[in-house]
RNA sequence: GCCAGUAUGGUGAAAUUGGUAGACGCGCUGGACUCAAAAUCCAGUGAUGGAAACAUCGUGUCGGUUCAAGUCCGACUACUGGCACCA
């Protein structure tokens, strides 16, 4: 019928060649700002279930464009990283040839789809002009001292003596040589992400994420109102800092409980008395991966500290401290006071101790669990009768704050930032370490630090970066004092060059800024930001806390990011499972494109289902849009000399119109593609349609099937190219018929219908639905007790 | 455990936001074309009863509000995602 393969190739050809879909800066235009999340070039290519947000956003940017915005949807490379490193590793490879060769691929799949990204403003993360910004930015962090150094745990495998990713160390076991992995302590450099927690969450508030990523995120941060507490150390003038979010159950205190790692361990040394069994059972501890020590379905451990004991402040009664590993160091203060009467973990830790239990509030039973609803205060001084808990919190942190002994206090899960990797493939720390000055960075000029040409990029047997055994590379001068001096050989996170992709974009080929200011003041936040759900929570909450810091600072004129946030759903394989290479269920869009073609599978990426949510992939769907398509073409066969929209096709066309126009904005891109399907069935009962019938259509499903809509424009000389086109315009006046179809019920049942002139008035549908044959037989021998019209809808006669 | 979301035919899913449940696609059944098949076209397709008109039932379960509930309220169940000994 026609050979969609010469019609595709030839479009793309003329939409690069006369650069169509290039945008440049221009004031006088709108600007929409349209960001995917860019892809990681790995080996596989690409599959049928990562072009579906491509696609859908390729729409919605193909139709603002026919509306005359100007349009930035960008595309780059977000290839350093562990995959890449770990495949040049095994095909004995450079990591820079193994990506460039993957980035071909991924173009080339993507080419052959026909998304409009502006090709022009490409880049890899990896590029050293991209990199050496990122570099750049984290000098800006350690001046401003947000980056410091800290001694972190990494996973370590004492077999193969490297440090692993969290991703290789599934169930605490090597991924190379299946040994048990070790925690290893290692200097790093951190980021000072928890300082802006408050920040990330309050400016969620100036954003329009969908729901459930603005939960994800308000979790991660995870912030929690509650009292910093002191107890005095018995015999001693230390204190003991707790944080709780229960200060109001202060009085029912029974023990303490600090973590493992805390500092008064090695403070109290000597007065421990059961030291010996301490350190042993830290060094239990320490022996069980972090997903051990956090499984709340095991029994809690614990043991108790001798020789040192707590007293209440509010109360002064003594108190003793217990080691468990229910406690975290990382989080509060890393010791906590327990009150096993009204907390479920206190009390089974209480129960299995045997240590006392006091009720502070009436209303529960503690002899069989704690409770932890609310009620009157009991054995509690100045809060006994109090009944409600938030007026309890208030008092009690009244009166710590007048005693001097406590403060209300917010905490966060949020931590700081780890961005040190032991690894060869990533952008490499711009530190350089001097016996005389300490940390000093590389001067802006000497950047980019680039990452050296090797023979080997193995990691090396001593958990350093491979960097460290490049003894000329490491070895340089103080950029302070230019004495000798060593470079940093830790590398960036993969997360790093991601967190500020989106404003490269905008002025990608710059190198005297990592983004000009009179670019970010034209395109300004990311009007709508498409990526998957597994990226709700760290890269964006990563992406955020970059761009506000940079804010904060100066160089961005806006604190955040992301305008919108749409998270697409995945798709499965036909099989219902998670497409991959070891399922052998991977659908490779090159070889759909080959069979049904590129626009055909664009149709149904968008027609398979909502868009948010997993869908399993069908070839037969696939197959029912190609029929679609082929029935486009053909209806071409009926077109007349008309150059007016055919009178009864009016009405659909507008509503189509509407529809189309309206569901490309939002996220309903499968009721978009229906909705052409039935005026395709609709202008199919037509013995004739337009020209302007056929080119209306050709327009709206132009954003879908960009190709063969462009041809056949093309073929039958409708106009211009459609993607230099306008979006058509619906009239208002023009979207119903002038009758309707009248429902009739009895007693909220449907018991007739009839088609009735929309100008009908209520008491002429009263004595329609009255006349109907059918509901005279449901009204016999029954009392009418009224009647319910709904203009344009329904009567409803109610009955008894 | 906490937070968020979802539940509709054989199947992927729609439903004007309280007003005809199942649009559109797939599959299936029958027919046309063909020596035949594929492709294409036409008709039918929630279940039960009926020749039909029509009737009854039907949106995860149980209750409620309403003239009217897939949609609102209450309780529950299952699944998906996020967080999780976070004090």
């Amino acid at each position: 019928m026609y050979d969609f393969k010469k019609i595709e190739a030839k479009w793309q050809k003329y939409w690069d060649d006369n650069k169509t879909f290039e945008v440049v800066e221009d004031t006088s235009k709108e600007k929409f700002y349209y960001l995917i999340e860019f892809p990681y070039p790995s080996g596989d290519g690409l599959h049928v279930g990562h072009i579906k947000s491509q696609t859908a956003l390729d729409a919605m940017a193909r139709k603002k464009r026919m509306m005359g915005y100007n349009v930035l949807y960008p595309i780059g490379w977000d290839a350093f990283g562990l995959p890449t490193e770990q495949y040049a590793i095994k095909n004995k490879i450079h990591p820079t040839i193994a990506t460039e060769n993957n980035i071909k691929v991924f173009k080339d799949q993507i080419k052959r789809i026909g998304i409009s990204f502006d090709w022009s403003r490409e880049f890899s993360t990896t590029d050293p002009e991209y990199y050496k910004w990122t570099q750049w930015q984290f000098i800006k962090f350690f001046e401003h001292n947000m980056a410091y150094k800290e001694k972190k745990e990494i996973n370590w495998c004492p077999n193969c003596k490297i440090g692993l990713s969290n991703e290789e160390t599934e169930g605490n076991v090597c991924e190379r040589c299946g040994g048990p992995v070790e925690k290893k302590l290692k200097d790093q450099w951190l980021l000072r992400m928890s300082d802006y927690a408050e920040k990330l969450l309050s400016g969620l508030e100036d954003t329009y994420f969908v729901e459930r990523v603005k939960t994800a995120q308000t979790n991660w941060i995870g912030k929690s109102t509650g009292a910093e507490v002191d107890f005095k150390i018995k015999d001693s003038s230390e204190v003991l800092k707790i944080f709780t979010t229960r200060p109001d159950t202060l009085y029912g205190v029974t023990f303490m409980v600090i973590a493992a790692e805390h500092p008064f361990l090695e403070k109290f040394k000597n007065q421990i008395k059961n030291y010996e069994e301490v350190l042993n059972y830290i060094n239990n501890i320490k022996k069980k991966t972090d997903i051990e020590r956090t499984d709340f379905t095991k029994e809690k451990t614990g043991i108790k500290v001798e020789g040192i004991e707590a007293i209440n402040p509010v109360n002064n009664e003594s108190i003793p401290i217990w080691i468990s590993d229910y406690v975290l160091m990382g989080y509060g203060t890393g010791a906590i006071m327990a009150v096993p009467a009204h907390d479920e973990r206190d009390y089974a830790f209480a129960k299995k101790y045997d240590l006392s239990i006091i009720e502070v509030i009436k209303g529960g039973d503690i002899s069989r669990e704690a409770y932890i609803g609310d009620g009157e205060m009991i054995n509690s001084g100045v809060l006994n009768g109090l009944t409600d808990k938030e007026t309890s919190i208030k008092k009690i942190i009244d009166y710590l704050e007048i005693q001097k002994i406590g403060t209300s206090k917010v905490n966060y899960r949020l931590q700081d930032w780890v961005f040190s990797r032991q690894r060869f493939w990533g952008e490499p720390i711009p530190m350089v370490y001097c016996q005389e000055c300490g940390w000093v960075p590389v001067k802006e000029e000497d950047l980019p630090v680039l990452l050296p040409e090797v023979e080997s990029y193995e990691p090396t047997d001593n958990g350093e970066s491979p960097l460290a055994a490049i003894t000329d590379w490491v070895n340089t001068t103080c950029p302070k004092c230019g004495k000798p001096a060593k470079r940093e050989t830790d590398t960036m996170p993969n997360w790093a060059g991601s967190s500020w992709y989106y404003l490269r974009y905008m002025d990608p080929k710059n190198d005297q800024a990592f983004v000009g200011q009179d670019k970010l003041k034209y395109w300004n936040m990311v009007d709508y930001y498409n990526g998957g759900m597994e990226h709700a929570t760290r890269h964006l909450l990563y992406a955020r806390f970059w761009h506000r810091f940079f804010y904060d600072i100066g160089y961005i004129p806006y604190p955040e990011p992301f305008l919108k946030r749409v998270a697409h759903g995945m798709i499965l394989g036909d099989d219902g499972q998670k497409m991959s290479k070891s399922k052998g269920n991977v659908v490779n869009p090159n070889q759909m494109i080959e069979q049904y073609g590129a626009d055909a599978l664009r149709c149904y990426e968008l027609f398979i289902g909502d868009y948010e949510k997993t869908a399993t992939w069908s070839e037969l769907g696939l197959k029912g849009c190609k029929r679609f398509l082929d029935r486009v073409y053909k209806i071409g066969s009926k077109l007349n000399d008309s150059n007016k929209i055919t009178d009864q096709l009016e009405v659909i066309i507008n509503q189509t119109i509407k529809k189309v126009t309206e569901d490309l904005d939002s996220t309903n891109y499968n009721t978009a593609v229906s909705a052409l399907m039935i005026l395709l069935n609709e202008m199919e009962t037509q013995s004739q349609i337009s020209r302007l019938d056929y080119q209306t259509l050709l327009l709206l499903l132009n954003p879908i099937a960009p190709h063969l809509t462009e041809e056949l424009n093309q073929k039958h000389e409708l106009g211009k190219p459609l993607c230099e086109s306008s979006w058509p315009i619906y009239d208002k006046n023009k979207l119903a018929y002038d009758d309707f179809e009248l429902v009739f019920q009895v007693n909220g049942k449907v018991r007739s219908k009839k088609q009735v002139p929309l100008t009908i008035n209520e008491e002429e549908m009263k004595q329609e639905a009255l006349n109907d044959d059918n509901v005279k037989k449901h009204l016999e021998g029954k009392e009418v007790v009224k009647i319910i019209c709904i203009p344009k809808r329904l009567v409803n006669i109610v009955v008894k």
